[in-house]
DNA sequence: CTGAAAGCGCTAACAA
DNA sequence: TTGTTAGCGCTTTCAG
């Protein structure tokens, strides 16, 4: 630990080492590292060669705050527990692939005091841009946003004021349209379950719509259960229970997402209810695991990956013109009724 | 764009505009902002005062260059589409929680270029240290760790040769106990279900592990089958229906994680296939997800929390040490029988 | 308890 | 095509 001091004496190599060691300036290492401005190939060679040799790794901290650019793009979102986000940040990694653009993530739990410590934490990198989930934020992180001087994507809901871009679906107008088509198939007995959380303003806001069109048919809600915590999948047959249990002539259950619809789904199939033709279903998100069940929920894409990939999009393309007229893109989630909501009737 | 140019013209405010605006100078102002050093109270509430006022976030790129000190902690993992990584980063989250230290994390889609990229790009960032994912790595990606002067904490396998720290289990060992449990419960006819994977080396360890106690015990596997890509449900349900229709007479089925095992269980339910009598079956990773089903799938708990939470402690108690003494945790995952391995032969 | 000076490692802008 | 000169915004170190 003392004899040799290897050229990294301690905290890694310096373009310096690699000038010194190809006998070429900083400025011109620099530039070949970054392949910009012209240099002859045969120093271009000598370059890469010593940089190779040396093992050297380009300081990004002292190369940002020079350019005063930073390859960044923040991503803030509520949770990783589930298949969506990650499908959400799929999208976003796909599309900024050979940007030279590099997505970090931060998650929230759903907490608005968690989003405003993120969302601190990621500016002071001085990001080229953020996407992040939503469009409720405290006063706080709305400041944050609007003085960061770069683009803003908020994504996933479209129901609401953006303050820059925004790429979602329309939560309301999904749960109407599954209202309707519950209606429609001759269902009247309804039951809502979902998770007890006042943050996940898109449930809320899917409930709501869900409740508007009953509301216009002349019906409500005969039931709702709640939970939080635990297994979706385990939690979503537990509650299908309790609600059945309670309120037994319900003939339909929507699910405010397809994992514990998917509970229900098994539970239903073992308690052997007749589905659809006793009790229809509907969950939404259409994730994958649905494909594995033995019968197909109904269910509502999110959208996920494309809203990811928009949004990145979105940031990739205004290098720097943040705040300047936001786009707004709305996608059209497709319902799939799937085996669990029977034929309209005639 | 043009009459008044507020403090922030361009790129974020700087230490200088809350110095003028509280009237104290900067290296003060930074003090208090980092709660260093002994300031007055007053001048502590004046300092406060101004920098929320300005909306003033911290640049860590400059922070970062000036103390040669970077709070963040890289994370390089294969792949986020499946639960177990996610849990794996939940448990760094929740160690480095409070530590001032920040996750980072990159993924790999076990590509080995794609891990010698993102190692490239996350040590250009020069973190505190590096948490990734295997013991199997390029030439290029262990000079690069070896460089480094960090604390490196490699996770998940402990069948191999660490580069510093090790935190994880024996696949080998998780391998050939369940093939002890399968055995003395007096099944003969064992079949393989696994992903097409040669960079999932941990996979790959647990079948060798298998294979080998199988062996000792005079047997061989009976078949094998392969799949990559697509839904894991759908594909377990798949696979089992394509091993059981080529090798009839096969009376366990070993699946190389949990959610092809589920889609195994739920095609064995639903072709009514006795479990366990009939036909065992066992996957690998203790998911939540079984809790859900119908019946308990035997399988082995992977301890992905504990080993991410293990691994990030390591990195945030050394706080510089790197390198020097590397710390090996072998963690001892529990099997679970559930109800899918028929009591043990007397 | 507070301030002044000197860089951290790199790149923009200009010169040669 | 290559090199030189100034900083980027902050923190370290040392003086008051």
């Amino acid at each position: 630990m003392s004899t040799d001091t290897p050229p990294e004496s301690r905290r890694g190599l310096t373009l310096r080492d690699v000038s010194e060691a190809s006998g070429v300036s900083e400025m011109t290492v620099s530039r070949v590292l970054r392949n910009r401005g012209d240099v002859s190939p045969a120093t271009r060679e000598r370059v890469l060669a010593a940089a190779r040799a040396l093992g050297y790794v380009p300081n990004k901290i002292a190369g940002g705050l020079a350019s005063q650019r930073v390859n960044l793009v923040a991503v803030i979102i509520p949770s990783l527990s589930n298949m969506v986000f990650p499908e959400v940040l799929a999208g976003i990694s796909g599309a900024l692939e050979g940007t030279g653009l590099q997505p970090v993530v931060g998650v929230t739990n759903y907490s608005p005091a968690r989003e405003e410590a993120v969302l601190y934490e990621m500016l002071s990198w001085r990001p080229s841009g953020v996407i992040l989930a939503g469009l409720e934020h405290s006063e706080a992180c709305v400041s944050m946003l609007r003085a960061a001087g770069i683009p803003i994507v908020e994504i996933m809901d479209v129901d609401g004021e953006a303050i820059d871009s925004v790429v979602g679906i329309s939560h309301r107008r999904a749960g109407r349209e599954m209202a309707l088509a519950i209606i429609s198939a001759g269902y009247r007995r309804i039951g809502f379950l979902g998770t007890k959380m006042p943050e996940d303003h898109r449930a809320r806001k899917r409930l709501e719509g869900f409740r508007e069109a009953l509301g216009e048919a002349g019906m409500e809600l005969a039931d709702t259960e709640f939970y939080s915590g635990g297994s979706a999948l385990r939690k979503g047959r537990e509650m299908t229970e309790t609600i059945l249990a309670r309120t037994a002539e319900l003939d339909f259950l929507y699910y405010s997402n397809d994992m514990i619809g998917a509970g229900g789904l098994l539970y239903c199939l073992d308690a052997g209810i007749e589905v659809p033709e006793r009790m229809g279903l509907a969950g939404f998100n259409d994730i994958e695991l649905l494909e594995g069940l033995p019968v197909r929920l109904a269910t509502m894409d999110s959208c996920r990956h494309e809203i990811g990939r928009r949004a990145a999009e979105i940031i990739a393309g205004k290098s720097s013109s943040g705040l300047v007229g936001g786009e707004r893109i709305e996608l059209t989630p497709k319902l799939q009724r799937g085996d669990t909501i029977r034929e309209p009737r005639g």
